[in-house]
DNA sequence: CGTACACCTG
DNA sequence: CAGGTGTACG
C-alpha cells in the first residue's frame, strides 16, 4: 500500500559501523591472547579424549584471555572520542532562527523558551549514608557477580556442559535468524526451552534453572583434570583480585561525586550500546541483515563483556559513554554487548538493574521475572519495569548526559494524550525493587530511535511539517541526540512531507480532472479520501485525534496545488517551491504532552 | 565544510 | 522508510 517498500522500519542508524564485526568473536580483538583453536565443532561421541583435550586447551586460552582482558589497563576503548563526539551537537541549536532561504522557508516557530531545561535536581536528600548503603549493595552484588562468573566458568569446563553451551549457542543463532521474533515471544520461548534460556537469559538469571548447576559446577571443580584445576585456581585468584581492584577504583573515582551528587556515580560506567539495537533488529523490523549471531562461545563472550564492563567501570572518561557514532576501532568493545548473553547473576532485582547499567545491555526478556523466581511474570503481561516495555530500547542513565535532565515520566500527561491505553504505572520507574534513592538516579535515555519514536514523529507531523532540529530535541527528550539521530529525525519528517505533498498533489490533480472549478470547495474533511490516506499514514491505528488545524493546512495545501496545476505552473521544475514556502509557515505548536518521555513508550503500545 | 532540503530510488 | 544525489545556504 505504501509507496515505499514496506516492512523495514530501520530506525537505528547511527553506526552502520558496527555491523561487520558482529560476526566474529569480540574477544579476539579486545584481548591479546590468540585463541588456539577455532570454535570446535560438536564433538563426536567417539574421539572424546582428544577433543575434550582440545576443548580444555581452548577454554584455557579463553580464560587466560579473560584474565588478560581484565588486567588490561583501562584502555580507552569505550566508544569513540573522535571528532564527532556527542558534545558538539549543541552547536546546532543556535539555529533557532528560521532560515528563510529559498529552499526551505522556515517559519519562525518560536519555541517556548520555557522549554528550557528543567533539571531534575536530585533531591539533596541523597545523604552519604544512603549512598554508602547503596554502594555496599552494589559491591555485594559485584561480588556475587564474580562468583557467578567463576561458577559459570567451571561449568563450562565440564565437557558435558560445554557441549550444552554450544548447543545453546546454536539454538540462539536460530532464534536470531528468525525474523519477527518479538520480545515477548522470545522471552516466552526462552522460558519454555532450557537451552534457549541458557543462552538468552542472563546466566544466573534463570536462577531457578541454574541454581542446581551452580552447585554442580562448583562441586565438579574437584573432579577436573589437574590442568583444569590449576586453571580454575588461577582464575579464582585473578578474578578476586580484579574485582577488588575494580571496586576500589570505582569507589575512589566515584565516591567524591557521590557525596554531592549521588547519581553521578553512574557516569563513570560506560555503556555498551549494541544490545538494544540488536534487539530491534531481532524483531525483524530491519531490512538490513541482522547482525550475525555470536560465533564465539559463551565463555569468550562472558569474558569480553565482563572485561569490558570492568575496565570501563574503573576508567572514568566522562566521554566514554558518548559514542554516538562510528569509530570502528573502538567499537569492538561495544559489540561484545551485542551478543545476547548476559552475565549471570543471582542477586535479586536491584542488582539486575545495576548490571544492566554496568554492561549497558538492553534488557529484553525479563530479568525481573526470573529474579522473582516466577517465570510467569513476563507472560502474564505484567511487565516488570525493565522488561519488554523497555526492552527494545537502549537504556542509559541519563545522568550520564549532563545536558539531559532526568525527567520522571509523567503518566498523567501521557494519559491526557488521546491515545488508547491509559498510562501504565509500570513504566514509570525502572526499578521497583530498588530503594528509592537509587531508582531516582536511574533514568534512561535511548540512543537510537525506536518505532515508538517514529510513531510519535508521525503524530507530530500533524502539527509541524517543518520541525527544526531544536524543536525535535525538545520533543524527543528521551533520546540521546547525535548527529545521526538528528538527521534521521529530519529525514523522517522529510519523508513525511514527501508523502504528504505527493498525496495532496495527487488529489489536487484528481480534482482538476474531475472538473472542480471553485478552489473553495476543496476542503479536506475527516471523511475525505485525502484525509484517509494521510491519516492512514501518520496515524495508522487511528488512535490519535487529528487536530483540526491539520485539516486546514491540508485544505490549503490542496488548494495551492490545485491552483498551481490549474495555472499550468507545474511546467516549472520548481513550481512546488512556493507551495512549500506557504506550507512551511503553517506549523503550529505541538502539545506539551509530546514532550513527555513516557509518550513514546505509550505510543508504542497502541 | 556541514546542514537541511527536495527529489529519486530501492 | 533509508540511501544517494544535487542544491542552497552560512
Amino acid at each position: 500500500m505504501d509507496w515505499w517498500q514496506q516492512g523495514c522500519s530501520h530506525v537505528t542508524e547511527e553506526c552502520s559501523v558496527c555491523q561487520g564485526p558482529h560476526s566474529h568473536a569480540p574477544g579476539d580483538e579486545a584481548l591479546t591472547l590468540p585463541r588456539p583453536c577455532a570454535p570446535t565443532p560438536m564433538p563426536c561421541a567417539s574421539d572424546g579424549d582428544q577433543l575434550s583435550n582440545e576443548h580444555l586447551q581452548a577454554k584455557r586460552a579463553r580464560v587466560e584471555s579473560i584474565i588478560q582482558g581484565m588486567n588490561l589497563p583501562l584502555n580507552p576503548l569505550t566508544c569513540d572520542t573522535s571528532g564527532e563526539r556527542g558534545g558538539g551537537y549543541d552547536m546546532e541549536r543556535g539555529r533557532e532562527t528560521p532560515r528563510e532561504n529559498k529552499r526551505k522557508p522556515r517559519v519562525p516557530r518560536q519555541q517556548q523558551s520555557d522549554g528550557e531545561v528543567r533539571r531534575a535536581v536530585p533531591s539533596a536528600c541523597s545523604s552519604q549514608a544512603q549512598g554508602c548503603q547503596q554502594l555496599k549493595e552494589q559491591l555485594h552484588f559485584l561480588e556475587q557477580q564474580l562468583r557467578q562468573l567463576q561458577e559459570k566458568f567451571f561449568q563450562v569446563c565440564n565437557p558435558g556442559d560445554a557441549a550444552h553451551a554450544q548447543e545453546g549457542t546454536e539454538k540462539a543463532h536460530l532464534l536470531h535468524g528468525k525474523p519477527g521474533g518479538r520480545l515477548g515471544k522470545d522471552s516466552a520461548t526462552a522460558a519454555s526451552d532450557p537451552l534457549k534460556v541458557h543462552f538468552w537469559r542472563s546466566v544466573p538469571e534463570a536462577a531457578g534453572h541454574e541454581a542446581p548447576e551452580e552447585e554442580e559446577g562448583a562441586g565438579d571443580a574437584g573432579s577436573l583434570p589437574s590442568e583444569a584445576r590449576v586453571l580454575s585456581e588461577t582464575l579464582k585468584h585473578e578474578l578476586a583480585g580484579v574485582t577488588s581492584r575494580v571496586v576500589d577504583s570505582v569507589l575512589k573515582t566515584v565516591w567524591p561525586k557521590l557525596a554531592s551528587h549521588l547519581p553521578q556515580w553512574h557516569c563513570s560506567l560506560p555503556v555498551l550500546r549494541e544490545g538494544a539495537r540488536r534487539e530491534y533488529f531481532a524483531s525483524g523490523k530491519c531490512r538490513k541483515p541482522l547482525p550475525k549471531p555470536p560465533h564465539q562461545d559463551v565463555l569468550n563472550s562472558l569474558g569480553g563483556a565482563q572485561a569490558e564492563a570492568l575496565s570501563g567501570a574503573s576508567e572514568k572518561s566522562p566521554d566514554s559513554h558518548t559514542c554516538p557514532i562510528s569509530s570502528r576501532g573502538v567499537r569492538k568493545a561495544c559489540q561484545v554487548a551485542s551478543i545476547g548473553y548476559r552475565l549471570g547473576m543471582t542477586a535479586p532485582g536491584q542488582d539486575n538493574q545495576l548490571l544492566s547499567q554496568l554492561l549497558g545491555y538492553g534488557q529484553h526478556g525479563s530479568w525481573g521475572s526470573s529474579s522473582h523466581g516466577s517465570p510467569s511474570a513476563a507472560e502474564r503481561g505484567s511487565p516488570e519495569p525493565l522488561d519488554l516495555h523497555w526492552g527494545t530500547i537502549k537504556l542509559r542513565s541519563s545522568v550520564m548526559r549532563q545536558q539531559q535532565y532526568p525527567r520522571p515520566l509523567s503518566p498523567a500527561s501521557v494519559g491526557s494524550l488521546v491515545l488508547l491505553p491509559a498510562a501504565r504505572a509500570g513504566c514509570r520507574e525502572p526499578q521497583p525493587m530498588m530503594d528509592g534513592a537509587l531508582s531516582l538516579t536511574l533514568r534512561y535515555i535511548q540512543e537510537a530511535l525506536t518505532p515508538s519514536h517514529l510513531k510519535k514523529a508521525k503524530l507530530m507531523f500533524f502539527f509541524t511539517r517543518y520541525p527544526s532540529s531544536t524543536l525535535l530535541k525538545t520533543y524527543f527528550l528521551d533520546v540521546q541526540f547525535s548527529r545521526c539521530i538528528t538527521s534521521q529525525l529530519i529525514k523522517w519528517f522529510s519523508n513525511f512531507r514527501e508523502f504528504y505533498y505527493i498525496q495532496v498533489e495527487k488529489f489536487a490533480r484528481q480534482a482538476l480532472l474531475e472538473g472542480v472549478a471553485d478552489t473553495k470547495v476543496l476542503r479536506v474533511s475527516r471523511d475525505s479520501e485525502l484525509f484517509r490516506a494521510l491519516n492512514m499514514h501518520y496515524n495508522k491505528g487511528n488512535d490519535f485525534e487529528v487536530p483540526a488545524r491539520f485539516l486546514e493546512v491540508a485544505s490549503l495545501t490542496l488548494q495551492e496545488f490545485f491552483s498551481a496545476v490549474r495555472a499550468g505552473k507545474d511546467c516549472d521544475p520548481s513550481w512546488k517551491k512556493p507551495i512549500y514556502k506557504i506550507i512551511s509557515k503553517l506549523d503550529s505548536d505541538i502539545p506539551e504532552v509530546f514532550k513527555s518521555s513516557g509518550c513514546s513508550q505509550e505510543l508504542l503500545r497502541s
